[in-house]
DNA sequence: CTCCAGGTCCAGA
DNA sequence: TCTGGACATGGA
């Protein structure tokens, strides 16, 4: 058990923000797995309790995946304060970007594709299921088996046939072709985040099944590039109706538009709104 | 049953 | 360069 202490942090909000896809709640306890281990995490007030399984005696890979060291202060501050922007760090309030794993984001953003986000957990269940490992969480939890997410050689080298049996669709071709490109060194991903926002996106997007909003999903979840800005169906039709009156206006317009106005941690504000206007939704179910 | 989903790709204008 | 339709599958 580990504790962590952030005065201005979320849980809730940071795991059902939609930016990462293995995390349930069972109780009162958020269980998600995190490269080779079941985390189990409860927030009492400005505490994080952490259990990790297997356990370890070194946990900053805890730490990194919540970016602990880091404080968002500063990139709130940078937020522009409109009528949207406020009623968003109200309902989103406390929302961290995690720091995910690069390959799993991949992986998990090419499934996202044209699909909602319950579908998506479900591929992503049953695909670790098949290919991931086992995770050995002793006889204290009673809960269901945990698997790792697959790992790059894995998935290179199973059909996209087999990897539909997941239920992922068409996406599997764009999945199987893309691990064999990482996996071949085809493509080098070791300097993203040197790189500048617009050479970054164009070099994710020689991987089949990526796109723009692929790769600044990418970007921003996997790279901790916050000046990434993701823009799906939800966020279009966000900056329509509150920047431009209603109007259909086209993607590349849109992203230039976050730019300029949003700022350089814009990614930060579009999770915000995101998750903002997906919370707004189901209050009126 | 129908509609739609954290889009991408390709063809044709 | 821009736009429309196809693409598998399943949750709501």
């Amino acid at each position: 058990m580990y504790t962590y202490i952030d005065p201005k942090f979320n849980l809730k909000n940071t795991l059902l923000c939609g930016q990462c896809f293995r995390w349930r709640l069972h109780s009162d306890t958020y269980y998600g797995v995190v490269e080779s281990h079941l985390l189990g995490v409860r927030q009492n007030n400005t505490q994080l309790h952490v259990t990790v399984s297997p356990s370890v005696s070194n946990d900053q890979f805890v730490r990194d995946y919540f970016n602990c060291a880091f404080s968002s202060d500063e990139i709130l501050k940078s937020f522009p304060i409109d009528v949207y922007v406020k009623q968003a760090m109200v309902a989103s309030e406390g929302i961290r970007i995690l720091k995910q794993d690069l390959w799993e984001t991949i992986a998990s953003f090419i499934i996202s594709i044209n699909k909602n986000i319950p579908a998506i957990i479900t591929i992503i269940e049953n695909l670790s299921m098949q290919y991931g490992k086992k995770i050995d969480v002793g006889t204290s939890l009673d809960l269901k088996d945990h698997y790792s997410f697959p790992d790059i050689a894995t998935i290179a080298r199973t059909t996209p046939s087999a990897l539909r049996e997941s239920g992922m669709g068409f996406r599997a071709e764009y999945l199987s072709k893309t691990s064999q490109m990482i996996e071949d060194g085809v493509i080098d991903l070791s300097n993203l985040k040197k790189m500048g926002i617009d050479e970054a996106l164009s070099v994710l997007q020689t991987l089949p099944g990526v796109g723009p909003k692929v790769a600044n999903c990418i970007l921003l979840y996997g790279c901790n590039r916050y000046d990434a800005f993701p823009i799906d169906v939800w966020m279009k039709r966000i900056l329509e109706e509150c920047y431009f009156k209603g109007n259909k206006v086209p993607l590349k317009k849109l992203g230039q538009f976050a730019k300029k106005y949003f700022g350089p941690y814009r990614g930060y504000v579009q999770q915000y709104l995101y998750y903002w206007a997906r919370s707004q939704g189901k209050k009126n179910k």
